[in-house]
RNA sequence: GGUUCCGUAGCUCAGCUGGAUAGAGCAACAGCCUUCUAAGCUGUGGGUCUUGGGUUCGAAUCCCAACGGAAUCACCA
């Protein structure tokens, strides 16, 4: 049992015999001991006065006394007014630091074949830009709340759906058609989705121009409606825009030369998509493409509009009443009858369904769209989900730039590839400066740097409350001292530099002394150790992965203090140096699977 | 205007199932490399926790209101 809940347990009797009164555990505040005062666990006794009719400390002196002649855990007390500090004895820190030692898992639930399926969606781009700042929090929270969910024993299929289809598609193949020179992946040495993107860029600058020189003459001299008019006009009259259309009407009537060449593009596109991928090390169990569940969310509507849930309107289009839910009408189907992004939501979810038993759907999107996924809900309940009501929309924050949002138009898009390239060579300066890269082969040099490059970004990214919007300062770059991956990294590189030299001395850590004289700092960061589970499953309640990775910073801070203040390797007490390593090797060990979740590598060395 | 989210140190963020004197990092200043890796450690300065009410023995935390900011409310995706 963990010792907080047993404390907690303990008082309830100690309240019942002194007292007479019955109240329940879970009503018995145990938190840890603040630094400044002496003891383990504090148990708060304000709620019990009334209990005891005394005041706060002769009633924490007497709850105190008790559960000190009571509990063998139990070694003393102390009262600092309606706080009853417990120190808790030697033995029961060193039985539970063997205990920590021993599990290789530690923290880590295992999955069986009764455990809940839960599946994650996360990433989904769009296949006619490469991936930017904004798609990295997704890729990286999507990542790290997949493998939260795993180690709170849940069976988890992470997926994928790609925005394959579209008039955004149409625009890079059109561009690619008339400007390319057959330009491919090869002739230009290009990532394949960074020239997609190009092609993108170029029909935009070009149908801007257009538009302009289709605008009337006297267009300055309009007031700001009849511009908006005006320029709404020139971009439907645009031939660029025309032509973009009727390739996408090709392709929905599966004309085979469109087919053919959009299928050569995408995939490039994917071919560049899953470098980055591999690089941000994330995967992916099942992936659906839009173009082939767009149909499916047609269906499904039609199915709905049968059994009376939607209903029509006069020009033929397709929607949901959503006012007994205190929202709006929602469109289904275009009065022409093609679909809309929700209706895509829902035969994807119906494909989904069909392959998988799901208990829990997550969607990882970003909080711009909370009240598509509100409606979602809503909708799939109704036809018949049995998820649909409780489906999860991980809704994170946006990154902006220091001044706002980043956009694509003013250049101010944060490339993914470009900042893990960035990062991993800011690495490389640092450890150069700091002299740390003597001595190592190259082939050494760069996996670490590649470890702590990547490393920093994606602590960068995951410390901080996934809801919240972030800010990140492409010039001042991310650092690596202070509350950052690289010193969790770092702390796990001298854990690791110990473990080697005790390892050369024939030294052993599998056991630990069960006399060993513990310090306070020792029981402290066992008792943070003893916590681990705790934070793991808590993550996975909030759905948020920062909760472990402030922990990481907390326990890897606390280490450092005790690294600074104790010495390991020189301990000339046999004992007392034995428990130590333990103590470090748990720590590191904690430390790897915490940061683990969180998709991030720890160096043997740095 | 409706809905949702946010407002904590100069900056970036923790803390929020109510508990002790609100914590880190960055930036500034002062120390510490004959000691297991100084990407570290120690110290100093820096706060009306947006504001005003309410509940409570006790509120950054819960409730209400105001102010400020963001997102969204498309026959876009």
């Amino acid at each position: 049992m963990k010792i907080e809940s047993l404390i907690a347990r303990m008082t309830v009797d100690a309240v019942m015999a002194l007292y007479g009164q019955n109240i329940e555990a879970g009503q018995v505040q145990v938190q840890k001991t603040k630094k400044e005062f002496e003891g383990n666990l504090t148990v708060v006794v304000f709620p019990f006065l009334k209990m005891s009719h005394k005041g706060p400390e002769q009633t924490a002196e007497e709850i105190g006394q008790w559960l000190q002649d009571n509990v063998e855990a139990v070694s003393s007390f102390n009262v600092i007014k309606g706080f009853l500090n417990i120190v808790i004895s030697d033995s029961v820190w060193l039985e539970m630091l063997s205990q920590i030692n021993a599990d290789a898992d530690f923290g880590m639930k295992k999955a069986t074949e009764e455990s809940p399926l839960v599946m994650i969606e996360y990433s989904s781009p769009n296949t006619n830009k490469p991936l930017h700042l904004g798609h990295v929090r997704n890729n990286l929270l999507g990542g790290a709340l997949a493998n939260i969910m795993t180690a709170n024993g849940f069976r988890v299929v992470k997926t994928n759906i790609v925005n394959d289809r579209g008039i955004h598609i149409c625009k890079s193949m059109l561009a690619w058609l008339k400007w390319g020179n057959g330009a491919t992946p090869e002739s230009t040495g290009k990532k394949g989705d960074h020239l997609i993107g190009d092609y993108y860029v170029e029909f935009d600058k070009h149908f801007r121009a257009e538009v302009k020189s289709l605008l009337p003459a006297d267009y300055d001299q309009l007031d700001e409606k009849a511009q908006e008019e005006a320029k709404s006009k020139a971009e439907k009259e645009s031939p660029l825009m025309q032509e973009a259309h009727d390739m996408l009407v090709k392709w929905e009537a599966g004309d085979s030369e469109v087919r053919a060449l959009w299928e050569k593009m995408n995939s490039w596109v994917y071919a560049g998509f899953d470098e980055t991928y591999r690089r941000l090390g994330v995967s992916f169990d099942k992936i659906y493409y839009e173009s082939q569940t767009y149909l499916e969310g047609k269906s499904k509507v039609m199915e709905g509009l049968e059994k009376g849930l939607f209903f029509r309107k006069e020009d033929g289009s397709v929607w949901a009443d959503l006012t007994e839910n205190g929202l709006d009408q929602k469109l289904l189907l275009r009065s022409d009858g093609t679909s809309v992004y929700m209706t895509q939501d829902i035969g994807t979810a119906k494909l989904r369904f069909q392959d998988f038993p799901i208990d829990r759907m997550i969607y990882v999107v970003g909080n711009e769209q909370n009240y598509h996924f509100q409606v979602l809900s809503i909708l799939l309940d109704r036809l018949g989900f049995k998820w649909g009501k409780d489906l999860v929309h991980f809704s994170y924050g946006m990154v902006e730039l220091p001044e706002g949002k980043m956009k694509s138009r003013e250049g101010t898009v944060v490339d993914a590839d470009d900042l893990m390239d960035e990062m991993i060579e800011t690495a490389r300066q640092t450890s150069a400066e700091l002299g740390k890269l003597d001595g190592m082969s190259d082939e050494e040099v760069d996996e670490i740097m590649r470890i702590v490059g990547m490393g920093a970004l994606k602590y960068f990214i995951l410390k901080v409350d996934a809801r919240k919007n972030m800010t990140f300062n492409p010039k001042e770059s991310i650092d690596f001292n202070g509350n950052t991956g690289p010193f969790i990294q770092y702390t796990y590189a001298r854990i690791r530099s110990i473990m080697r030299k005790a390892d050369a001395e024939g030294l052993k850590c599998s056991e630990v002394p069960s006399m060993a004289a513990i310090s306070e700092k020792e029981t402290g960061l066992v008792q943070m150790l003893n916590s681990f589970p705790d934070v793991v499953s808590q993550a996975a309640v909030d759905y948020n992965p920062s909760v472990i990775a402030n922990y990481c910073y907390d326990l890897a801070k606390e280490f450092n203090q005790f690294y600074h203040d104790f010495s390991i390797m020189h301990e000339p007490d046999l004992t007392l140096k034995s428990m130590r390593l333990v103590l470090a090797s748990c720590v590191g060990k904690v430390l790897r699977n915490g940061m683990g979740l969180l998709g991030i590598e720890m160096p043997e060395r740095m």
